[in-house]
Order: C-alpha cells, then sequence, then structure tokens
DNA sequence: TCCCAGGCTGCTT
DNA sequence: AAGCAGCATGGG
C-alpha cells in the first residue's frame, strides 16, 4: 500500500551528525518552530522544543527526515510502494554496536565515539557520490554543497511535484540560522521565509545523471563554480556514459581492485577513491584522510613526533579493525565539530 | 591581505 | 621517495 509517510524504527541514531558529517551533501536543515509541536517533543517542562528535520533527495524522492524518540520519520512528497530505497539509504539494519565495539580500545578512540553517538555510515548512490567526491577536492564543505545545488538546478530533472498533503504539511515560518544575532526576538523576517522555501525548491531536482552531464561542455560546467574540477568530472561522465566503466561491476570486486578501477579517472586519487568506496559502496575497509583526519591522526596518535606520511598510511590502515572507515567517520566527525 | 578548504597531477630534487 | 607549485573559488 503506498503512502507518503513512515517511521523507521531505529535507535542510536543521530540524524544531524550522520547527514551533516561531510559525506552528503544534498540535505538541508529546518527548524519547525512556528509548528505544532508533537507530545513527544516536549521536554520535562512542558516547553516544546524545536524539532528538527531535513530536507533531501534520494535518488527521484523527495524526502523529509525527522529525529523522533522511536526512530526516524519520514515523509515523501509522492507516495512511495515500497521503502526499501530508504532503509538502503539510512542503512537502517545496521547494528551500530556491534561496529563500535570493533573498534581499538584507545582514549582517542573512546572520545571521538563518546562525542558522536548515533553517528552512521549512508549508502549512497555510487555515481552521486563519484561525482560530489571529485568536486570536494580542496574545498570546503559548504563550497561543495553550493556546487553541488547549482549543478543540480541547472542538469538535474524536476522531481514531481508534491502533493497536497505536502504542501499542507510544510510549516508556515521557517527560522534560518543565518538571521542577524540582533534581529527582534519572535520576528520573522519575509526574507529568511523566501529564502527557505527557495531552499525547498532548490531540492526539487535530481542529481544529473552521467549521460547527461556527458554531453555538455566544460564551460557548462565552469559556470556551475567547480573551477579545474571541471574537465575531471566531465570526462568521468563521458567515461560512464560511453560503458567504458561501470559503476555497477565494482560491487564485485575486493576493496584494492575497486580502489584501482576509480583511480584510473583523472581527478581521483586514493582519497577521493576511499571516499566512494566507503559512502556508496560500503566498503568498510576504506579509510579516506584528508586534512582533518590527517590532522586527528597527527594530534591524538603522535602528538610528540612528526609522523611521516607513510607512517600515517600503515597505522590506518592496521589500527582500526575491520570497519576502519566507520572509526575514520568518528574522527572526522569528532575533529571538525569538537576540536576547534 | 593572507591562509585554508573531505586533493590531484606533474615536475624537481 | 619526498617536496612542491599550480589549479579555481570562496570563507574566515
Amino acid at each position: 500500500m503506498a503512502a507518503t509517510e513512515i517511521l523507521l524504527q531505529v535507535r542510536n541514531y543521530d540524524l544531524a551528525a550522520t547527514l551533516d558529517s561531510g559525506q552528503a551533501f544534498r540535505w538541508r536543515k529546518e527548524n519547525l518552530e512556528r509548528r505544532r509541536p508533537a507530545r513527544e517533543f516536549q521536554d520535562h517542562a512542558g516547553e516544546p522544543a524545536a524539532p528538527v528535520c531535513w530536507f533531501g533527495v534520494i535518488g527521484k524522492h523527495r524526502v523529509r527526515l525527522t529525529q523522533m524518540p522511536g526512530g526516524i520519520r519520514a515523509e515523501t512528497a509522492m507516495p512511495v510502494e515500497n521503502w526499501s530505497f530508504l532503509h538502503e539509504f539510512l542503512q537502517t539494519e545496521i547494528d551500530l554496536d556491534t561496529v563500535l565495539k570493533t573498534f581499538p580500545d584507545d582514549a582517542p578512540m573512546r572520545d571521538a565515539v563518546a562525542a558522536c553517538c548515533g553517528l552512521r555510515l549512508l549508502r549512497q548512490d555510487p555515481w552521486e557520490c563519484l561525482a560530489s567526491f571529485i568536486l570536494s577536492s580542496t574545498k570546503q564543505i559548504v563550497q561543495i554543497r553550493q556546487i553541488i545545488t547549482l549543478l543540480c538546478e541547472r542538469f538535474g530533472e524536476p522531481i514531481g511535484l508534491p502533493t497536497a498533503s505536502w504542501e499542507r504539511r510544510r510549516p508556515a515560518g521557517l527560522r534560518q540560522h543565518a538571521a542577524p544575532v540582533n534581529s527582534p526576538a519572535g520576528r520573522q523576517r519575509s526574507q529568511t521565509k523566501d529564502s527557505s522555501v527557495q531552499n525547498e525548491k532548490r531540492l526539487c531536482y535530481s542529481f544529473p545523471a552521467p549521460q547527461c552531464l556527458a554531453s555538455v561542455t566544460e564551460a557548462d560546467l565552469r559556470a556551475c563554480k567547480m573551477g579545474f574540477r571541471a574537465p575531471h568530472l566531465l570526462a568521468a561522465a563521458r567515461q560512464i556514459a560511453e560503458g567504458k566503466l561501470d559503476l555497477e561491476s565494482l560491487r564485485q570486486l575486493p576493496l584494492a581492485g575497486a580502489r584501482e578501477e576509480l583511480m584510473k579517472l583523472r581527478g581521483v586519487g586514493v582519497k577521493i577513491a576511499d571516499c566512494v568506496l566507503l559512502f556508496a559502496y560500503g566498503f568498510d575497509g576504506a579509510f579516506p584522510v584528508d586534512v582533518w583526519v590527517e590532522r586527528a591522526l597527527q594530534q591524538l596518535y603522535f602528538p610528540r613526533r612528526r609522523a611521516g606520511d607513510k607512517r600515517l598510511r600503515h597505522f590506518a590502515a592496521t589500527h582500526f579493525g575491520p570497519h576502519a572507515g566507520y572509526a575514520q567517520q568518528y574522527l572526522f566527525h569528532y575533529m571538525r565539530t569538537k576540536m576547534k
């Protein structure tokens, strides 16, 4: 039976940490302060807490996710027959405690796990993930999001208009985090409302398929502010569109073989390859080392002596166990949000 | 103004 | 092997 809403019964799942930890770039947070709070959202004093929900696109589905006491509520713009796409994306079947038990029992890892309770790994579409991380090199996460937003607006397909119930559920007033601190309390500015509505509209596009991007020009892509990454993305799209690279076939390869295939693409080195292997294919042994993770390893595990690049990589490959990629995500998020 | 950002490539030592 | 400039663009 098709429905537009479902409650995913998962525990120990921090939606905010997961959707905002630099693995996916198309999720936007909104504070539903004006929405009548459900009973679950009232704290002990009876004050309505601000429920936070997240808007995003998974394949052709517009999705709104809300953190609930019993799990995650999911709402879609269109009725859904089969919710397996959502279970797959959120990896609701993963028993997080089992994963955490495999982490090394040392102080840095204990601190990171304690600080990022409920952080999960998603399971994304390989092409969207690959394209996103091709665009990620020497870019801040906010800028990666901007580039991808432009890319989807210009080349993605509009996603079906929402049902009336979706529109009805949309909150009347939305507050932006970017609102000036000294703005009058409790007063909404029309500007912030407009930009919020626009934020939601901007999400109404699918991620452009490789066949689509293969037919545009480098200048078209550069217009999305991606700079020197444009030829890399274009070449990757063409390789896939021409059938010279089959992303689905990588699923059958071992980690090293799949990594090797991805690294044949221009602009894809070991770090970007490992991000795709971890976030899209679920190779838990992949351990992407970016500036943040390198900083984490350096400061937390080699505080006095400076460890060389080679030594760091060997340490990363041997110290964190079978779910090293998960451990990496904890270190990354911990470093980025809790340490400086 | 300078430094940095979920890097990669190619050229020098 | 290791170091390093260049690459586009924007935030702090």
